[in-house]
DNA sequence: CTCGGTTTGTTCTCACGTTCACAAACTCCT
DNA sequence: AGGAGTTTGTGAACGTGAGAACAAACCGAG
Protein backbone atom coordinates (compact mmCIF):
# COMPACT_ATOMS: atom_id res chain seq x y z
CA UNK A 1 0.00 0.00 0.00
CA UNK A 2 0.93 3.77 0.58
CA UNK A 3 1.25 3.97 -3.07
CA UNK A 4 0.76 7.72 -2.93
CA UNK A 5 3.77 8.74 -0.40
CA UNK A 6 3.69 11.79 -1.59
CA UNK A 7 0.91 14.15 -0.51
CA UNK A 8 2.14 17.26 0.31
CA UNK A 9 4.51 17.79 3.01
CA UNK A 10 5.25 13.84 3.21
CA UNK A 11 9.03 14.00 4.68
CA UNK A 12 9.45 12.73 8.07
CA UNK A 13 11.60 15.04 9.97
CA UNK A 14 13.88 13.93 12.45
CA UNK A 15 12.33 14.20 16.26
CA UNK A 16 15.58 16.07 17.49
CA UNK A 17 14.96 19.00 14.12
CA UNK A 18 11.27 19.34 15.31
CA UNK A 19 12.32 20.44 18.65
CA UNK A 20 14.70 23.00 17.23
CA UNK A 21 12.62 24.38 14.52
CA UNK A 22 10.68 26.68 17.05
CA UNK A 23 13.86 28.20 18.23
CA UNK A 24 14.67 28.85 14.72
CA UNK A 25 11.78 30.69 14.52
CA UNK A 26 12.00 32.24 17.38
CA UNK A 27 15.36 33.59 16.26
CA UNK A 28 14.07 34.64 13.17
CA UNK A 29 11.25 36.42 14.31
CA UNK A 30 13.82 38.32 16.66
CA UNK A 31 16.32 38.62 13.43
CA UNK A 32 12.97 40.35 11.97
CA UNK A 33 12.09 42.51 14.02
CA UNK A 34 15.85 43.79 14.13
CA UNK A 35 15.32 44.41 10.75
CA UNK A 36 17.52 41.99 9.44
CA UNK A 37 16.14 40.76 5.46
CA UNK A 38 18.85 38.16 4.66
CA UNK A 39 20.87 36.06 7.24
CA UNK A 40 23.69 32.92 6.37
CA UNK A 41 23.41 29.70 8.44
CA UNK A 42 25.90 30.95 10.89
CA UNK A 43 24.15 34.26 11.73
CA UNK A 44 20.76 32.21 12.47
CA UNK A 45 22.48 29.31 13.93
CA UNK A 46 24.49 32.49 16.49
CA UNK A 47 21.12 33.56 17.42
CA UNK A 48 19.82 30.24 17.80
CA UNK A 49 22.28 28.97 20.16
CA UNK A 50 23.59 25.32 17.78
CA UNK A 51 26.11 24.68 15.49
CA UNK A 52 26.22 25.97 11.45
CA UNK A 53 26.22 22.90 10.06
CA UNK A 54 23.39 21.45 12.48
CA UNK A 55 21.52 24.36 11.10
CA UNK A 56 21.60 23.96 7.69
CA UNK A 57 21.24 19.97 8.10
CA UNK A 58 17.63 21.01 10.12
CA UNK A 59 16.62 23.04 7.26
CA UNK A 60 17.48 21.09 4.60
CA UNK A 61 14.60 18.58 6.22
CA UNK A 62 11.99 21.00 4.98
CA UNK A 63 13.41 22.13 1.79
CA UNK A 64 15.94 24.04 -0.27
CA UNK A 65 14.88 27.53 1.16
CA UNK A 66 18.51 29.41 0.66
CA UNK A 67 20.86 30.67 -1.88
CA UNK A 68 24.04 29.18 -1.46
CA UNK A 69 26.58 32.24 -1.80
CA UNK A 70 24.15 34.45 -0.30
CA UNK A 71 21.65 32.86 2.42
CA UNK A 72 18.20 32.57 3.35
CA UNK A 73 15.53 35.88 2.85
CA UNK A 74 14.72 35.96 7.01
CA UNK A 75 10.40 36.44 6.13
CA UNK A 76 10.73 33.63 3.29
CA UNK A 77 11.97 31.40 5.99
CA UNK A 78 10.04 32.55 8.71
CA UNK A 79 7.01 31.58 7.11
CA UNK A 80 8.09 28.50 5.57
CA UNK A 81 9.35 27.21 9.64
CA UNK A 82 5.82 28.55 10.54
CA UNK A 83 4.23 26.67 7.71
CA UNK A 84 5.92 23.33 8.52
CA UNK A 85 5.55 23.48 12.12
CA UNK A 86 1.77 24.20 11.37
CA UNK A 87 1.35 27.88 13.27
CA UNK A 88 0.57 29.78 10.10
CA UNK A 89 -3.18 29.83 12.62
CA UNK A 90 -4.23 29.94 15.60
CA UNK A 91 -4.50 26.50 17.54
CA UNK A 92 -7.24 27.17 20.25
CA UNK A 93 -5.84 25.46 23.74
CA UNK A 94 -7.42 24.35 26.99
CA UNK A 95 -5.96 24.76 30.41
CA UNK A 96 -7.18 22.68 33.33
CA UNK A 97 -5.95 23.73 36.75
CA UNK A 98 -6.08 27.26 37.46
CA UNK A 99 -3.57 27.65 40.51
CA UNK A 100 -0.47 29.15 40.62
CA UNK A 101 0.43 27.76 37.45
CA UNK A 102 -2.18 28.17 35.64
CA UNK A 103 -2.69 32.24 36.57
CA UNK A 104 0.76 32.40 34.98
CA UNK A 105 -0.09 30.41 32.01
CA UNK A 106 -2.66 32.13 31.13
CA UNK A 107 -1.27 35.37 31.23
CA UNK A 108 1.32 34.06 29.23
CA UNK A 109 1.04 36.65 26.53
CA UNK A 110 3.72 34.47 24.30
CA UNK A 111 0.82 32.39 23.50
CA UNK A 112 -1.27 34.64 21.32
CA UNK A 113 2.18 35.70 19.55
CA UNK A 114 3.33 32.45 18.86
CA UNK A 115 -0.01 30.31 17.59
CA UNK A 116 -1.40 29.78 20.41
CA UNK A 117 -5.30 30.98 21.81
CA UNK A 118 -6.36 29.89 25.15
CA UNK A 119 -10.82 29.40 24.87
CA UNK A 120 -10.83 28.19 28.25
CA UNK A 121 -9.62 28.13 32.09
CA UNK A 122 -11.24 25.31 33.58
CA UNK A 123 -10.98 24.15 37.66
CA UNK A 124 -12.79 21.46 39.72
CA UNK A 125 -12.87 24.17 42.72
CA UNK A 126 -16.19 25.60 42.34
CA UNK A 127 -14.71 28.45 44.63
CA UNK A 128 -12.62 29.62 41.41
CA UNK A 129 -15.65 29.80 39.21
CA UNK A 130 -16.14 33.47 39.98
CA UNK A 131 -12.93 34.64 39.34
CA UNK A 132 -11.99 35.79 35.71
CA UNK A 133 -7.81 35.39 34.41
CA UNK A 134 -6.35 37.20 32.30
CA UNK A 135 -9.49 38.15 30.75
CA UNK A 136 -11.38 34.71 30.55
CA UNK A 137 -13.55 33.17 32.74
CA UNK A 138 -13.01 30.29 35.07
CA UNK A 139 -15.64 27.21 34.17
CA UNK A 140 -16.56 23.97 35.72
CA UNK A 141 -14.11 21.16 34.76
CA UNK A 142 -17.11 19.32 33.54
CA UNK A 143 -17.64 21.75 30.86
CA UNK A 144 -14.57 20.20 28.55
CA UNK A 145 -16.66 17.91 26.78
CA UNK A 146 -18.42 20.95 25.22
CA UNK A 147 -16.06 23.54 25.05
CA UNK A 148 -13.76 20.90 22.97
CA UNK A 149 -16.51 20.38 21.01
CA UNK A 150 -17.63 23.89 20.17
CA UNK A 151 -14.00 25.01 19.96
CA UNK A 152 -12.31 22.13 17.97
CA UNK A 153 -9.43 22.08 20.94
CA UNK A 154 -6.91 19.53 19.64
CA UNK A 155 -4.24 20.72 22.63
CA UNK A 156 -4.65 20.52 26.42
CA UNK A 157 -2.79 21.79 28.96
CA UNK A 158 -2.94 20.53 32.67
CA UNK A 159 -1.57 22.14 35.65
CA UNK A 160 -2.90 20.38 38.10
CA UNK A 161 -1.74 18.87 40.84
CA UNK A 162 -0.10 16.10 40.79
CA UNK A 163 -2.49 13.46 42.22
CA UNK A 164 -5.76 14.84 39.73
CA UNK A 165 -3.73 15.00 36.60
CA UNK A 166 -4.53 11.79 35.47
CA UNK A 167 -7.69 11.83 35.67
CA UNK A 168 -7.95 15.38 33.73
CA UNK A 169 -6.05 13.69 30.90
CA UNK A 170 -8.58 10.55 30.75
CA UNK A 171 -11.23 13.25 30.17
CA UNK A 172 -9.16 15.18 27.81
CA UNK A 173 -8.49 11.82 25.92
CA UNK A 174 -12.16 10.91 25.87
CA UNK A 175 -13.25 14.82 24.59
CA UNK A 176 -11.39 14.21 21.87
CA UNK A 177 -7.93 16.11 22.61
CA UNK A 178 -5.10 14.23 21.13
CA UNK A 179 -1.76 16.08 22.32
CA UNK A 180 -1.55 17.09 25.77
CA UNK A 181 0.95 19.54 27.71
CA UNK A 182 1.56 18.37 30.96
CA UNK A 183 3.25 20.40 34.23
CA UNK A 184 2.15 18.19 37.03
CA UNK A 185 4.78 15.77 38.34
CA UNK A 186 3.65 12.57 37.26
CA UNK A 187 3.90 10.27 34.62
CA UNK A 188 0.42 10.35 32.36
CA UNK A 189 -0.96 7.02 30.87
CA UNK A 190 -2.38 7.61 27.27
CA UNK A 191 -3.61 5.38 24.88
CA UNK A 192 -1.64 5.24 21.58
CA UNK A 193 -2.04 7.96 19.01
CA UNK A 194 -2.01 10.65 22.02
CA UNK A 195 1.12 12.61 22.09
CA UNK A 196 2.33 14.10 25.67
CA UNK A 197 5.03 16.30 26.54
CA UNK A 198 5.86 16.89 30.03
CA UNK A 199 7.56 19.74 31.71
CA UNK A 200 9.03 19.47 35.09
CA UNK A 201 10.66 21.77 37.16
CA UNK A 202 11.87 19.44 39.94
CA UNK A 203 13.11 17.09 37.49
CA UNK A 204 14.64 19.97 35.35
CA UNK A 205 17.14 21.39 38.62
CA UNK A 206 17.84 17.73 39.57
CA UNK A 207 19.47 17.32 36.50
CA UNK A 208 21.30 20.33 37.04
CA UNK A 209 22.30 19.46 40.79
CA UNK A 210 23.76 16.32 39.41
CA UNK A 211 26.43 18.18 37.03
CA UNK A 212 26.41 20.79 40.31
CA UNK A 213 27.65 18.19 42.62
CA UNK A 214 30.46 16.64 39.92
CA UNK A 215 31.18 20.08 39.87
CA UNK A 216 31.54 20.53 43.00
CA UNK A 217 34.29 17.29 43.82
CA UNK A 218 36.18 17.10 41.24
CA UNK A 219 36.75 20.90 41.66
CA UNK A 220 40.05 20.87 40.06
CA UNK A 221 38.49 20.10 36.57
CA UNK A 222 41.86 19.22 34.24
CA UNK A 223 42.51 22.13 31.99
CA UNK A 224 42.49 19.90 29.35
CA UNK A 225 38.93 18.63 29.51
CA UNK A 226 36.31 20.73 27.69
CA UNK A 227 32.67 21.15 29.13
CA UNK A 228 30.00 20.94 27.04
CA UNK A 229 27.07 23.40 27.66
CA UNK A 230 23.40 24.26 27.30
CA UNK A 231 22.05 20.96 27.20
CA UNK A 232 18.68 20.54 25.82
CA UNK B 1 35.08 -6.95 38.83
CA UNK B 2 35.07 -2.89 40.19
CA UNK B 3 37.85 -3.09 42.30
CA UNK B 4 37.80 -0.16 43.48
CA UNK B 5 37.07 2.11 40.16
CA UNK B 6 39.19 5.01 42.20
CA UNK B 7 38.14 8.10 42.83
CA UNK B 8 34.36 7.35 44.75
CA UNK B 9 31.37 7.53 42.19
CA UNK B 10 33.98 8.57 38.94
CA UNK B 11 31.91 6.47 36.03
CA UNK B 12 30.40 8.83 33.65
CA UNK B 13 26.75 8.38 33.12
CA UNK B 14 25.30 9.46 29.74
CA UNK B 15 23.56 12.48 29.97
CA UNK B 16 19.93 10.50 28.62
CA UNK B 17 20.52 8.39 31.99
CA UNK B 18 20.85 11.35 34.08
CA UNK B 19 17.51 13.05 32.56
CA UNK B 20 15.86 9.87 33.61
CA UNK B 21 17.42 9.35 37.18
CA UNK B 22 14.97 11.71 38.42
CA UNK B 23 11.69 10.01 37.18
CA UNK B 24 13.04 6.80 38.94
CA UNK B 25 13.58 8.91 42.07
CA UNK B 26 9.74 10.10 41.98
CA UNK B 27 8.72 6.67 41.32
CA UNK B 28 10.40 5.33 43.73
CA UNK B 29 9.21 7.61 46.21
CA UNK B 30 5.84 6.88 44.70
CA UNK B 31 6.08 2.72 45.49
CA UNK B 32 7.10 3.46 49.27
CA UNK B 33 4.78 6.11 49.93
CA UNK B 34 2.56 3.06 48.76
CA UNK B 35 4.47 0.82 51.36
CA UNK B 36 6.27 -1.06 48.63
CA UNK B 37 9.64 -2.56 50.29
CA UNK B 38 10.63 -4.72 47.04
CA UNK B 39 10.22 -3.97 43.24
CA UNK B 40 11.65 -5.39 40.16
CA UNK B 41 12.88 -3.72 37.30
CA UNK B 42 9.09 -4.23 35.17
CA UNK B 43 7.50 -2.75 38.20
CA UNK B 44 9.69 0.11 38.15
CA UNK B 45 10.12 0.61 34.57
CA UNK B 46 5.82 0.91 34.38
CA UNK B 47 6.42 3.16 37.18
CA UNK B 48 8.32 5.57 35.43
CA UNK B 49 6.87 4.81 32.49
CA UNK B 50 9.86 3.08 30.45
CA UNK B 51 11.18 -0.09 29.11
CA UNK B 52 12.06 -2.16 31.72
CA UNK B 53 15.78 -3.00 29.35
CA UNK B 54 16.57 0.70 29.74
CA UNK B 55 15.63 0.97 33.19
CA UNK B 56 18.19 -1.72 34.12
CA UNK B 57 20.80 -0.42 31.86
CA UNK B 58 20.39 2.66 33.39
CA UNK B 59 20.58 1.52 37.11
CA UNK B 60 23.12 -0.32 35.88
CA UNK B 61 25.43 2.98 35.43
CA UNK B 62 25.26 3.95 39.13
CA UNK B 63 26.61 0.32 40.04
CA UNK B 64 24.92 -2.95 41.55
CA UNK B 65 22.11 -1.97 43.78
CA UNK B 66 19.97 -4.97 42.85
CA UNK B 67 19.51 -8.35 43.91
CA UNK B 68 19.02 -11.17 40.65
CA UNK B 69 15.75 -13.06 41.20
CA UNK B 70 14.63 -10.72 43.60
CA UNK B 71 14.82 -7.25 42.26
CA UNK B 72 15.97 -3.85 44.33
CA UNK B 73 15.06 -2.09 47.83
CA UNK B 74 12.73 0.41 47.05
CA UNK B 75 14.50 2.64 50.15
CA UNK B 76 17.82 1.59 49.57
CA UNK B 77 17.95 2.04 45.90
CA UNK B 78 15.67 5.57 46.64
CA UNK B 79 18.98 6.75 48.65
CA UNK B 80 21.43 5.32 46.20
CA UNK B 81 19.73 7.02 43.31
CA UNK B 82 19.49 10.46 45.54
CA UNK B 83 23.16 10.14 46.88
CA UNK B 84 23.83 10.01 43.13
CA UNK B 85 21.88 12.71 42.09
CA UNK B 86 23.33 14.59 44.99
CA UNK B 87 20.21 15.65 45.99
CA UNK B 88 20.40 13.92 49.70
CA UNK B 89 20.85 17.42 51.38
CA UNK B 90 18.95 20.42 49.75
CA UNK B 91 20.63 22.69 47.70
CA UNK B 92 19.86 26.51 48.24
CA UNK B 93 18.17 28.28 45.56
CA UNK B 94 17.60 32.12 44.23
CA UNK B 95 14.17 32.95 42.21
CA UNK B 96 14.79 36.35 40.32
CA UNK B 97 11.64 37.90 38.06
CA UNK B 98 8.44 37.58 40.48
CA UNK B 99 6.05 37.80 37.97
CA UNK B 100 2.93 35.57 37.56
CA UNK B 101 5.31 32.47 37.24
CA UNK B 102 8.13 33.63 39.82
CA UNK B 103 4.93 33.39 42.03
CA UNK B 104 4.28 30.32 41.20
CA UNK B 105 7.54 29.10 41.43
CA UNK B 106 7.97 30.39 44.91
CA UNK B 107 4.96 28.78 45.65
CA UNK B 108 5.69 25.21 44.29
CA UNK B 109 5.72 22.94 46.87
CA UNK B 110 8.24 20.13 45.44
CA UNK B 111 11.25 22.69 46.00
CA UNK B 112 11.79 21.30 49.42
CA UNK B 113 10.17 17.75 49.18
CA UNK B 114 12.71 17.00 46.53
CA UNK B 115 15.74 18.29 47.61
CA UNK B 116 15.75 22.09 47.22
CA UNK B 117 15.25 25.42 49.39
CA UNK B 118 14.49 28.79 47.74
CA UNK B 119 16.81 31.37 49.65
CA UNK B 120 15.72 34.35 48.23
CA UNK B 121 13.23 36.09 45.60
CA UNK B 122 14.80 38.81 43.82
CA UNK B 123 13.62 41.45 41.57
CA UNK B 124 14.78 44.91 39.98
CA UNK B 125 10.70 46.16 40.10
CA UNK B 126 10.80 48.60 43.54
CA UNK B 127 7.42 48.49 43.84
CA UNK B 128 7.18 44.59 44.23
CA UNK B 129 9.72 44.88 46.84
CA UNK B 130 6.84 45.40 49.77
CA UNK B 131 5.63 42.22 49.28
CA UNK B 132 6.33 38.66 50.58
CA UNK B 133 5.63 35.59 48.08
CA UNK B 134 5.83 32.39 50.14
CA UNK B 135 7.00 33.47 53.02
CA UNK B 136 10.17 35.31 51.65
CA UNK B 137 10.66 38.88 51.38
CA UNK B 138 11.08 39.80 47.70
CA UNK B 139 14.44 41.75 47.36
CA UNK B 140 16.08 44.27 45.06
CA UNK B 141 17.84 42.08 42.36
CA UNK B 142 21.36 43.93 43.48
CA UNK B 143 21.36 41.86 46.50
CA UNK B 144 22.06 39.03 44.29
CA UNK B 145 26.02 38.79 44.82
CA UNK B 146 25.33 39.50 49.01
CA UNK B 147 22.47 36.38 48.69
CA UNK B 148 24.77 34.08 46.76
CA UNK B 149 27.97 34.93 48.79
CA UNK B 150 26.51 34.39 51.97
CA UNK B 151 24.19 31.43 51.31
CA UNK B 152 26.91 29.66 49.17
CA UNK B 153 24.06 29.70 46.15
CA UNK B 154 24.84 27.21 43.43
CA UNK B 155 21.63 27.07 40.95
CA UNK B 156 19.69 30.34 39.65
CA UNK B 157 16.22 30.24 38.57
CA UNK B 158 15.25 33.07 36.03
CA UNK B 159 11.94 33.84 35.31
CA UNK B 160 11.95 37.38 33.85
CA UNK B 161 10.71 38.99 30.60
CA UNK B 162 12.86 37.40 27.87
CA UNK B 163 14.59 40.79 27.42
CA UNK B 164 16.13 40.85 30.79
CA UNK B 165 16.99 37.20 31.06
CA UNK B 166 20.55 37.78 29.81
CA UNK B 167 21.45 40.58 31.58
CA UNK B 168 19.94 38.39 34.85
CA UNK B 169 22.25 35.54 33.75
CA UNK B 170 25.43 37.77 33.49
CA UNK B 171 25.00 38.94 36.73
CA UNK B 172 24.43 34.72 38.25
CA UNK B 173 27.21 34.05 36.05
CA UNK B 174 29.65 36.93 37.55
CA UNK B 175 28.12 36.38 41.02
CA UNK B 176 29.17 32.83 41.11
CA UNK B 177 26.25 30.85 39.80
CA UNK B 178 27.10 27.83 37.68
CA UNK B 179 23.99 26.34 36.84
CA UNK B 180 20.48 28.56 35.49
CA UNK B 181 17.36 27.25 35.30
CA UNK B 182 15.65 29.71 32.47
CA UNK B 183 12.39 29.95 31.80
CA UNK B 184 12.90 33.22 29.87
CA UNK B 185 11.68 32.35 26.26
CA UNK B 186 14.97 33.33 25.03
CA UNK B 187 18.76 32.03 23.90
CA UNK B 188 21.06 32.41 26.54
CA UNK B 189 25.10 32.99 26.02
CA UNK B 190 26.98 31.84 29.19
CA UNK B 191 30.77 31.40 29.39
CA UNK B 192 32.31 27.40 29.80
CA UNK B 193 31.41 25.90 32.51
CA UNK B 194 28.46 27.17 33.15
CA UNK B 195 25.06 24.85 32.44
CA UNK B 196 21.59 26.01 31.06
CA UNK B 197 18.80 24.45 31.27
CA UNK B 198 15.48 25.70 29.79
CA UNK B 199 11.57 25.31 29.81
CA UNK B 200 10.09 27.15 27.46
CA UNK B 201 6.07 26.68 26.84
CA UNK B 202 6.30 27.71 23.48
CA UNK B 203 8.68 25.41 21.83
CA UNK B 204 6.55 22.28 23.80
CA UNK B 205 3.26 23.74 22.48
CA UNK B 206 5.04 23.70 18.86
CA UNK B 207 6.51 21.15 18.91
CA UNK B 208 2.87 19.28 19.57
CA UNK B 209 1.14 21.46 17.39
CA UNK B 210 3.54 20.09 14.40
CA UNK B 211 2.76 16.24 15.31
CA UNK B 212 -1.17 17.44 15.69
CA UNK B 213 -1.02 19.23 12.11
CA UNK B 214 0.32 15.61 10.61
CA UNK B 215 -2.31 13.61 12.50
CA UNK B 216 -4.81 16.20 11.37
CA UNK B 217 -3.64 16.07 7.56
CA UNK B 218 -3.23 12.03 6.97
CA UNK B 219 -5.98 11.53 8.94
CA UNK B 220 -6.85 8.19 7.96
CA UNK B 221 -3.74 6.53 8.89
CA UNK B 222 -2.85 3.51 7.91
CA UNK B 223 -4.03 1.03 10.31
CA UNK B 224 -0.68 -1.00 10.08
CA UNK B 225 1.49 2.07 11.41
CA UNK B 226 2.19 2.38 14.86
CA UNK B 227 2.69 6.08 16.25
CA UNK B 228 4.91 6.66 19.03
CA UNK B 229 4.10 8.45 22.52
CA UNK B 230 5.28 10.40 25.12
CA UNK B 231 8.14 12.26 24.16
CA UNK B 232 10.82 13.51 26.11
C1' DC C 1 22.55 -30.44 47.81
C1' DT C 2 20.43 -30.02 43.54
C1' DC C 3 17.11 -28.28 40.47
C1' DG C 4 13.67 -25.19 38.54
C1' DG C 5 12.05 -20.59 38.41
C1' DT C 6 13.00 -15.74 38.62
C1' DT C 7 15.33 -11.40 37.87
C1' DT C 8 19.42 -8.72 37.31
C1' DG C 9 23.49 -6.97 34.77
C1' DT C 10 25.67 -6.88 30.41
C1' DT C 11 26.75 -7.69 25.62
C1' DC C 12 25.56 -7.06 20.96
C1' DT C 13 23.24 -4.94 17.25
C1' DC C 14 20.80 -1.40 15.12
C1' DA C 15 18.91 3.20 14.70
C1' DC C 16 19.37 7.97 15.47
C1' DG C 17 21.79 12.31 15.95
C1' DT C 18 25.92 15.23 15.38
C1' DT C 19 29.75 16.98 13.06
C1' DC C 20 33.06 17.38 9.35
C1' DA C 21 34.22 18.39 4.93
C1' DC C 22 33.37 19.43 0.28
C1' DA C 23 31.04 19.81 -4.26
C1' DA C 24 27.46 22.61 -6.23
C1' DA C 25 25.62 26.98 -6.93
C1' DC C 26 25.27 31.73 -6.52
C1' DT C 27 27.14 36.90 -6.51
C1' DC C 28 30.19 40.34 -7.62
C1' DC C 29 34.11 42.38 -9.69
C1' DT C 30 37.09 43.06 -13.49
C1' DA D 1 32.45 36.37 -19.91
C1' DG D 2 35.40 34.46 -16.54
C1' DG D 3 37.34 33.91 -12.14
C1' DA D 4 37.55 34.74 -7.14
C1' DG D 5 35.02 34.56 -3.05
C1' DT D 6 30.79 32.95 -0.37
C1' DT D 7 27.49 30.05 1.34
C1' DT D 8 24.29 26.29 0.91
C1' DG D 9 23.02 21.41 0.85
C1' DT D 10 24.58 16.76 1.61
C1' DG D 11 27.40 12.45 1.80
C1' DA D 12 30.14 10.09 4.99
C1' DA D 13 32.32 9.25 9.50
C1' DC D 14 31.65 9.16 14.18
C1' DG D 15 29.44 9.01 18.65
C1' DT D 16 25.46 8.17 21.57
C1' DG D 17 21.23 5.82 22.81
C1' DA D 18 17.63 2.05 22.60
C1' DG D 19 16.19 -2.54 22.74
C1' DA D 20 16.65 -7.60 22.39
C1' DA D 21 18.58 -11.40 24.27
C1' DC D 22 21.08 -14.10 27.36
C1' DA D 23 24.45 -15.66 30.93
C1' DA D 24 25.15 -15.03 35.81
C1' DA D 25 23.28 -15.00 40.24
C1' DC D 26 19.90 -15.60 43.63
C1' DC D 27 15.76 -17.97 46.13
C1' DG D 28 13.06 -21.76 47.66
C1' DA D 29 11.35 -26.47 47.44
C1' DG D 30 12.18 -31.10 47.89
Amino acid sequence: MTARTSAETARDIPEATVARLPVYLRALTGLSEAGTRTCSSEDLATAAGVNSAKLRKDLSYLGSYGTRGVGYDVEYLRYQIAREIGVTQDWPVVIVGIGNLGHALANFSGFRSRGFRVVALLDADPSRHAEQVAGIDVRPFDDLDAIVREHAVAIGVISTPAHAAQDVADAMVAAGIRSILNFAPTVLAVPEGVDVRKVDLSIELQILAYHESRKALGDQPEPGRQEQEVRS
